[in-house]
DNA sequence: CGTTACATTGAGTTCGATCAAGCTTAGTGG
DNA sequence: CCACTAAGCTTGATCGAACTCAATGTAACG
């Protein structure tokens, strides 16, 4: 498949999910969908897309791979906020800031589309429905943060993976990337333990105890839910997020 | 002081801070002030504003006391995610959403103005300014929120008191509610630890150990910071949230 | 003046961190 | 094609931060 077709397919991927987030015809992203095709781009893993402190850029969507939203503490450590899948933006609205508050980073090649500033505060001010979907998929995506904020005070190291493997395979699952209980899983052991506050060494024990209890498995940066519903109760899961627009 | 005379000073308050926030006149705030003063009530201590899953109102705004936003888990404990102090927005633009992804609690009495949800949306559609500053402050916490859950994943025990205080006291000073090192600070030490993940006899021992070091002092709801340098590098405080509106 | 909520202290325990080593895999270049 | 390197994964041993349970102290309040 040509490259143009492959973008333009993701394209539709992001808008798709705008349209059903918003409950909103498709039609009325046709622009944005244009324009994502003209200002679709590449960065290798382990790049900085922007980091915390510069002058943010105009809206960003993810079309492919993973990235993840994250805060270098004055101490060295890291933590992860979020990761930012296929479909999603990528630092929503940022734009409305002198400067980015955190970084972000592709955890695997990807592939996005930038808006320019003044691009992006043209489009939602010229396609009220356009900028009421973005809202609204950044609202979703905060109520995400926040029940990881939930995780990473209250639940412990079992709970907190299983509700991270929850997460991402359900959001994976609503843009129709993964099904049948399967999913790529790209981040390291050192990622996750930035992510859930934990160490490396931890996340990898803790990972056996998954397998273990015959929850997951997770090798070769794939993920199989072996039993999703167990894995829900294990992970005290409950989708507050998964509501959809008014 | 008359009650309308004190409403008309918070809505001030909330006005001002908006303008500054958003670097837009005072003036384009005017309907907006106007709102808060006719939609202003009252809520006692541990009273539920909204609860989590119930159909998101329109826009509120915190006119005095303090606020939480909290989610409770389904095996009983509660994760505080921010606290919202006078000026502030208590669950910005949420109705975009058809149902609150989390509660928000009165710590003490409070009072507040409460848009209508066909009101909220009239106003931002036609005052695009008053929308603008919404959502800058709505970045701001969200930014707030974020710095909340890198230090839930990173900070010890004494590192998230320690900043807990530094982010409330310089909060409170930006809308001018509290100078020379001195604040409210009514949380309980059990409230204290849904907020930092730490029991409330964690607290107690770190509260302690701060006193001890000379940072502060924490006696009858009143905070005494003593240090506030000294503090801010012990929380491994940088405000990357404190920067205002592009 | 009893009741209730909150704060404090002590003792024992555990979850997860740190340190340190060995292992596996994939990538690179001679 | 193999030696070498670098990342990441795995395991063991030890330690410490924070938890739980339980009791006591204090202060506000009807």
């Amino acid at each position: 498949m040509a490259r143009e077709d492959r973008i333009e397919l993701k394209a539709r991927m992001v808008t798709e999910r705008l349209a059903t987030l918003s409950a909103q015809p498709l039609a009325d992203f046709a622009v944005l969908e244009r324009l994502i095709c003209q200002r679709a781009q590449e960065a290798p893993a382990h790049a900085d897309l922007v980091r915390e402190g510069e002058s943010s850029a105009g809206i960003r969507m993810m079309l492919g791979g993973w990235a993840c939203r994250y805060k270098m503490l004055v101490n060295g450590r890291r933590q992860l906020l979020s990761f930012v899948l296929p479909g999603e933006l990528c630092d929503p609205y940022m734009h409305l800031l002198a400067r980015m508050d955190h970084s972000l980073a592709a955890l695997t090649p990807v592939t996005y589309a930038q808006l320019g500033r003044e691009e992006s505060e043209r489009l939602v001010h010229d396609h009220p429905a356009v900028a009421r979907a973005l809202w609204i998929q950044t609202m979703f995506e905060i109520g995400v943060e926040r029940e990881w904020t939930a995780s990473l005070g209250q639940r412990v190291a079992f709970q907190r993976l299983a509700h991270l493997f929850c997460d991402i395979y359900l959001r994976l699952n609503m843009t129709g990337i993964a099904e049948d209980n399967w999913c790529d899983f790209p981040p390291t052991q050192g990622d996750i333990g930035d992510a859930t506050g934990l160490s490396s060494v931890h996340v990898n024990r803790t990972l056996q105890d998954l397998r273990a209890a015959n929850l997951i498995t997770l090798t070769n940066k794939r993920l199989f839910i072996r039993n999703l519903e167990a894995l829900k109760s294990a992970a005290l899961f409950r989708p507050s997020y998964g509501v959809v627009a008014h």
